[in-house]
RNA sequence: GCCCGGGUGGCGGAACUGGUAGACGCAAGGGACUUAAAAUCCCUCGGGUGUUUCACCUGUGCGGGUUCGAUUCCCGCCCCGGGCACCA
């Protein structure tokens, strides 16, 4: 054999050749096959920002593993990707140098599709689109029209977060500790009109069906749930003494409301200004809540507030029992959820606990702790279920049965009812911004809001056909604002408001199955084959976010009757992020990788290879410059090994069965065909790569190894054994693999080639070691026949000279024999 | 405060269902080849002790427990990361 040790692999010519092949023959495009097995990957698609980072280049390489290894196992595999190209950014680039957003944003794809093409990625580029094209966004206006007749798309006045310095409104989850998620500077509250998405009339089916997500991360329906917080307990009303109103107040514990000793009122509860108008409590009512709501806008998120209140001069009737409580104003009390007004039970809640100590209001036990009587006063509010007291004839119940009894008697009674109430809200969806999809609705005076009819869609975003079009928001732009009402034809405006850039990414996985449908949002037909995506993968930092926000639309497009799921993705990947000297990479830190360098200088095979290798995938990726090298040395010594083993492929490639081959050759195939088992269960149980690659590594250690050191196994064992090398390799190194493949006499591409299938009996060990342990300690191995029984092996153990050494002459109180592994004996 | 993750060599990380802790890779040290370098190959590599081709002790955040045997299971703490945070 000859000598290889200094040639090396020419990664670039190699990837350029293979791309260029993929670029011409576009191998990996996908059309429905029906009755057959479809498998549809999806990585979270990008903003196209300028240039792709190392967190792109390690999701896309985990869903092109994932794509091509399901490809082997004879799937039909889609595998697309877009451009989420609407949002911010492109405005603030056009601000700053003077280009459009949209030749900003095309000019960026352009370069990030180079990018991603240089990687290898084995996408079906014919499915390709970005979210920005009209003929995507038309679609999106026809998905909100129908959302407005059917009432899951309204427009209301509401107190909105408000960004000074994105200049636009934000959803509550698009508010971090305060701050805006993309420019990080504080959050204002601002009352305005805006559009909604009705997500709560989904609350609770997006809650219950996280059951059926069995393939997603427990963390992230953790998440889902409690940002859904759904709570079950009474509503209930409360007769206001010397007025006609109710307050209704919303609990989840009315085992407690015999504890009830004052109510307390939201600043904005819409009650207050009634219940003190021309009181002597008014001026001093009115001037708290001013102050309250102010101080609510200044207070920083992370701060806790001092309980504070004042007494609105009224009592209210519990009904309950008759009595009447005094009712305050709060700062405490958030008007957003419940009903605005709670009853206070200092005694088992711990805010009205502090309150009540505050005021010097009356504290009245109602809960005991089952196995405990009445204490000595309270320190603090006893929150925890227990046994009724004091509760009339709920007295002696415990708190789970008594809040049932509870329920029933205040419906029975006509004064209370059984409620669920969410944390959750509607999703605002409105921006006041240039770069998304116009919401497509007219405004007449005289005929109120008007529906864009579907022939004028899309309402395209003006500017948009040269460079030197206006890009102001919509609202001062009156060219596009002008228009007729299509109702009476007078003069009407159209609506200024965009679309949150999260209603584009609610559908797009969709959108991919039939990328060019031309009469409606989606072709049912395709959907249906393709959908749901059985791997999703991406960042968990969308955890609440995109995904909760695709969940609900998928239902919403279900319901539209365009979609025949429920649930968009099957099984979800959050993979960690990628960091360097232990910090996220970012600009400020200075610790930012470029892929554009790494694929330069080591090719893109590498560069993967390291991405996969280095972690597991859900964690953060720490990167290692010199790891790389170890990448790409890994593919060298490959390289090499298949170089100096070149005879073997030309030969006879017939196995010859295990027992007529000599001894090397045998061991390098029970080692391929264990490593073939490491790896397919590697990446079946949980895409852990990682250690998928360190088992390829030992199989090539190994046969190098003997190669090196003369010991020849078969010729047609080292050649099935590169050849699996190759297969298992490829879908995370395919240009290399594809050029060893094409340079071992192969004549068909890796394109439609097959995963190796593992042989148990070909795999099996018939010597294996077994360890000898005195009180649990290893004291001794043992090399035995693979099939050895018990006995045998006790006898073994016992005999051996190690272990006579600790036992000395002791007899054995117990021997403990693990089949396969070891024999412990017991003094 | 509450709810999730996670803590293993100098580093990234392995370890099936309770059964050899540290696979694989990186770094480091030593050596071979070479005029030299690169590339490549070989050896050592958790800590400690000793009579040092070998043997023993110790070791998976800390303290207990269950077990013949615990990185793995149970109880109580500490630290790090993430999410939520007056949600009645």
């Amino acid at each position: 054999m000859e000598n290889h040790s200094s040639e090396k692999y020419d990664f670039k010519a190699v990837e350029a050749k293979w791309q260029q092949q993929w670029a011409a023959a576009r191998p990996y495009r996908a059309a429905a096959e029906p009755g057959r097995r479809k498998y549809y990957v999806l990585e979270m698609f990008p903003y196209p920002s300028g240039r792709i980072h190392m967190g792109h280049v390690r999701n896309y390489s985990i869903g092109d593993v994932i794509a091509r290894y399901k490809r082997m196992r004879g799937f039909n595999v889609m595998h697309p990707m877009g451009w989420d190209a609407f949002g911010l950014p492109a405005e603030n680039a056009a601000l700053k140098q003077g280009v459009h957003p949209a030749s900003w944003t095309y000019d960026n794809i352009a370069y990030m599709r180079n990018q991603l093409q240089a990687m290898g990625l084995s996408y079906d580029w014919d499915r390709e689109l970005a979210t920005c094209d009209p003929d995507y966004y038309r679609w999106e206006q026809v998905i909100f029209l129908r959302m407005l007749e059917r009432g899951l798309a309204y427009r209301k006045e509401t107190t909105v977060n408000w960004c000074e310095s994105c200049r636009t409104v934000l959803a509550r989850e698009q508010v971090i500790d305060g701050s805006c998620w993309r420019c990080d500077q504080p959050v204002v509250p601002r009352t305005m009109h805006g559009w909604f998405f009705k997500i709560t009339a989904y609350a609770d089916e997006l809650l219950s069906d996280l059951d059926t997500l069995t393939g997603w991360p427990e963390k992230v329906m953790t998440m889902q749930r409690n940002w859904i917080g759904r709570s079950n307990g009474l509503s209930c009303d409360f007769q206001v003494e010397g007025l006609d109103r109710k307050i209704t107040i919303f609990t989840t514990r009315p085992d407690t409301v015999f504890g009830v000793t004052f109510m307390s009122l939201a600043p904005e509860h819409p009650l207050i200004d009634e219940l003190v108008a021309g009181t002597e409590y008014e001026q001093e009512v009115k001037s708290f809540v001013q102050r309250t709501l102010i101080e609510k806008q200044r207070k920083s998120y992370d701060e806790d507030l001092e309980k504070n209140g004042v007494f609105t001069g009224r009592y209210c009737i519990n009904p309950f029992n008759g009595e009447r409580v005094p009712v305050f104003v709060a700062n405490f009390v958030l008007m957003e959820y419940g009903t605005g007004a709670v009853m206070a039970v200092p005694a088992h809640d711990q805010r009205d606990f502090e309150f009540a100590a505050k005021y010097t209001l009356p504290v009245r036990e109602v809960i005991r702790p089952a196995n405990r009587d009445a204490g000595g006063e309270l320190a603090q509010a006893y929150v925890e279920s227990g046994v009724l007291d004091n509760s009339g004839p709920f007295s002696g119940m415990d708190s789970e049965s008594a809040k049932q009894a509870i329920i029933d008697h205040a419906e029975h009674n006509g004064f209370g009812r059984s409620e669920t109430t969410y944390r959750l809200r509607d999703w605002g969806i409105s921006r006041q911004r240039y770069w998304g999809a116009p919401i497509p609705v007219i405004h007449c005076d005289r005929c109120g809001i008007v529906p864009v009819p579907e022939s004028d869609l899309p309402v395209v975003l003006p500017g948009t056909d040269s460079p030197y079009g206006s890009h102001a928001p919509l609202h001062l732009q009156e060219e596009f604002i002008a228009t007729s009402c299509p109702a009476c034809g007078g003069p009407a405006r159209r609506e200024t408001d965009t679309m949150d850039t999260f209603v584009e990414s609610s559908w797009y996985f969709a959108r991919y199955a039939c990328p060019d449908h031309r009469t409606s949002p989606l072709d049912l037909e395709q959907t249906t084959y393709w959908l749901p995506v059985d791997q999703y993968i991406g960042g968990v930092e969308h955890a609440i976010l995109h995904l909760l926000y695709a969940r609900f639309f998928t239902r919403v497009l279900r319901d539209l009757g365009y979609l025949k799921i429920n649930e968009p993705f099957l099984n979800l990947l959050t993979q960690g992020m990628v960091i360097k000297d232990g910090a996220k990479m970012s600009k400020s830190k200075g610790n930012v990788v470029d892929p554009n360098d790494l694929i330069e200088r080591y090719g893109a095979d590498t560069v993967r290879l390291f991405s996969l290798f280095a972690a597991p995938p859900e964690r953060d990726l720490e990167w290692n410059a010199q790891g790389v090298d170890g990448a790409s040395r890994f593919l060298n010594k490959v390289f090499r090994l298949v170089l100096t083993c070149r005879a073997c492929f030309s030969g006879p490639g017939n196995l010859p069965d295990p027992a007529e081959m000599n001894d090397a050759g045998r061991a390098l195939h029970r080692k391929t065909h264990q490593t073939i088992k490491k790896v397919t269960d590697s990446i079946e149980s949980n895409f852990h790569f990682n250690t998928a690659i360190s088992a390829v590594m030992e199989l090539v250690n190994l046969a190098a190894a003997m190669i090196a050191e003369g010991k020849e196994p078969d010729r047609p064992v080292v050649r099935a054994c590169l050849e699996t090398v190759l297969l298992l390799l490829y879908p995370m190194v395919p240009h290399f693999c594809e050029e060893m493949w094409e340079m071992t006499g192969h004549d068909r591409t890796m394109e439609r080639a097959i995963w190796p299938v593992f042989d148990p009996d070909g795999a099996r060990e018939d010597e294996i070691t077994i360890i000898v342990q005195v009180n649990g300690k290893v004291r001794s191995r043992l090399n035995v026949a693979a099939g050895i029984d018990d006995a045998a092996l006790e006898a073994r153990a016992l005999d051996d000279g190690k272990i006579r050494k600790f036992t000395a002459g002791r007899q054995p109180k117990k021997i403990i024999v693990v089949q396969r592994k070891l024999v412990n004996i017991v003094l």
